[in-house]
DNA sequence: AATCACAGTGCAATCGTTTGAATTGTAATA
DNA sequence: TATTACAATTCAAACGATTGCACTGTGATT
């Protein structure tokens, strides 16, 4: 296996001094003569001697790494969220471990307690689709490890959180297109276990009612973000006797493909039907029409997390801090019908 | 900050035993009374008690876990690599600590030297786009850490790869695109330095001469992912005196950002332009006309790349592997003149 | 009665660090 | 000359586990 590599013992024993020496040597603690500190240092060096992290953890009791539980770095919220948290626990210093959940229970559970047996120093959580029950979340909480909750939060644990204002962008969202003339605007809703997604919808429903609109539950899809089943779910949509003519869709893949299908049928977007996404991604600036979206910050959301989470870390005491990081409304083609 | 957290010790202080009994309790040793055994797991589960991974594997010199060094997680690519790199490895009892390059030789460099300070058990890497040098990637390999390259492999280097027909698959489809009676067929291709760029555009190089074509160094494209000169370059190809009536790019977001210049240039793709991708995204097919792609099976390169890192590792010596996983050419409406 | 086998357990070293306390040697002070 | 001060160093314990070897006690064998 892996060659021998050289401890502090090979050294102190090299130079005649004791491990101590060599070790205040190393980590330039102040009482330790100067040609002495030269001499460990130029050995060091020549000897290729990297310190043993996890002997430094053990005893240290820290690992400088903080623990990331995620659903999936296919999806792209998540993957532009790590990019936050890596630039920002990096500058400070602190490495990074990235569990996915693949979204299920059972290996958010696994994950969380690898990261708990690896003595991380913090975690940061965004709940998988399947999270209905929270003992394990609880139980990190219960440890009083640092924990910061994003995006995919869960309300009612006493840890910090950073989120979006889900509910806020999604009544905005849905008067938008009530403001485009539309009539019967079809939600596509996710796993409703999600805090964020029963806010979301919670936000469409408040904006049909203050609006004086006909809530209809048969155009309220609930899906889980799979998007195996769009096809379904939109062929049945516009087999309704009362097609919709408007639709707020769970995410951007999920609307272009709509549009795809709709577009197939021979309707027109937005004349016929109105189009809004969510998550603002790049490739709806490079379709036709071009989609409208929710912009939701993902790399934001990661560093404020991850700033929070150190703040933690460093304060040695658990402070909830709630931390809005807000989504805009992004207007585009697809639900513009009045340009 | 984090709560005391019950240790071998307490368990054996408060059954009044040896630690090493209940260390062989724990681990199920043989000569271990069941008696015992019995109320140490019992008092164990009351404790809560779980093993210091850090304490454990420094004993034990293998941490179960193993490195990942790629460009960015951002990139959809890699994204799903990871995705077949943890089914893989956990199914085999393996963790698994991802970092990102985020394209840069310098970050590589230190991701791989703190997965080696943490005393990974093997590495797989897929190199940045700016790695040129290969000194950092030397030093893994002669301090005989078990270490495979997928996808971005370095050739010279001597360790297993899992890398795909990057040659074949680009001279396949730039013959694909020759049948379909393209003329000026334009290369966009990647970072030089890259090993599978240099075989993508040789691929294309090949296909050309083979089949009589002018090659003009006007058509190649010289980029390096990123997205943001695409627009440029675009132009820059349609403004020649003879543009280009075909065109091979690099991957699919540049493809429909060509294509959606284009046509807002009121070229028809695929009659004036045909336009062939690279990755096989989800979205090609959603898209009008249907992206055309080289599908470039991440997951199993990402799969394969473990599974031949974990042989290795259990296998305890060195043997170079190279595994081929062949990508292939998917022709949609994009890139189809003649149907 | 002495010897042996053997299951079960404990001792102590080890992995590679860090760190408080003790020790050494030297020079300055009284 | 004895005392003190101080810089530089060493000692030894600790972090939390694993493990080779030694030990204990019991029952079987001679």
């Amino acid at each position: 296996m892996a060659k021998s590599v050289s401890t502090i013992r090979d050294i102190a024993r090299i130079l005649g001094i004791s491990k101590s020496t060599v070790s205040r040597a190393l980590n330039n603690h102040y009482d330790v003569n100067a040609e002495t500190a030269r001499k460990v240092h130029e050995l060091a060096a020549q000897l290729d001697y990297h310190p043993n992290l996890l002997a430094q953890h053990l005893k240290q009791q820290r690992t400088n790494t903080i623990g990331v539980v995620i659903p999936e770095t296919v999806n792209r919220f998540f993957a532009k969220a790590i990019g936050g948290i890596q630039e920002v626990a990096n500058r400070a210093g602190y490495n990074v471990m990235i569990c996915q959940s693949n979204e299920t229970l059972d290996l958010e559970r696994n994950n969380l307690k690898t990261l708990m047996a690896s003595k991380v120093d913090g975690l940061l959580i965004s709940v998988s689709r399947e999270t209905n029950q929270y003992d394990h979340l609880q139980y990190a909480i219960d440890k009083e490890i640092p924990l910061v909750f994003f995006d995919r939060i869960v309300e009612e644990l006493a840890a910090s959180q950073v989120y979006s204002n889900n509910y806020d962008i999604c009544f905005q969202g849905t008067e938008h297109l009530i403001n485009q003339g539309c009539k019967r605007i079809a939600f596509i809703a996710g796993p409703q276990n999600l805090y964020n997604s029963r806010n979301r919808l919670n936000g469409y429903l408040d904006a049909m009612k203050r609006n004086n609109m006909t809530i209809s539950e048969s155009l309220i899809v609930y899906t889980n973000y799979t998007i195996n089943d769009v096809e379904n779910y939109t062929r049945a949509l516009f087999n309704l006797r009362d097609r919709p003519d408007g639709i707020f869709a769970i995410n951007d893949m999920a609307a272009i493909e709509i549009m795809h299908i709709l577009k197939k049928r021979g309707l027109n977007i937005p004349k016929d039907v109105a189009v809004l996404g969510f998550n603002n991604e790049t490739i709806g600036k490079l379709i036709e029409p071009t989609l409208s979206s929710i912009d939701h910050p993902a790399y934001d959301m990661g560093a404020a997390a991850t700033e929070i989470l150190l703040k933690q870390i460093h304060k040695d005491e658990i402070v909830q801090e709630k931390r809005l990081i807000k989504s805009r409304l992004v207007i585009r083609e697809s639900s513009n019908r009045i340009a």
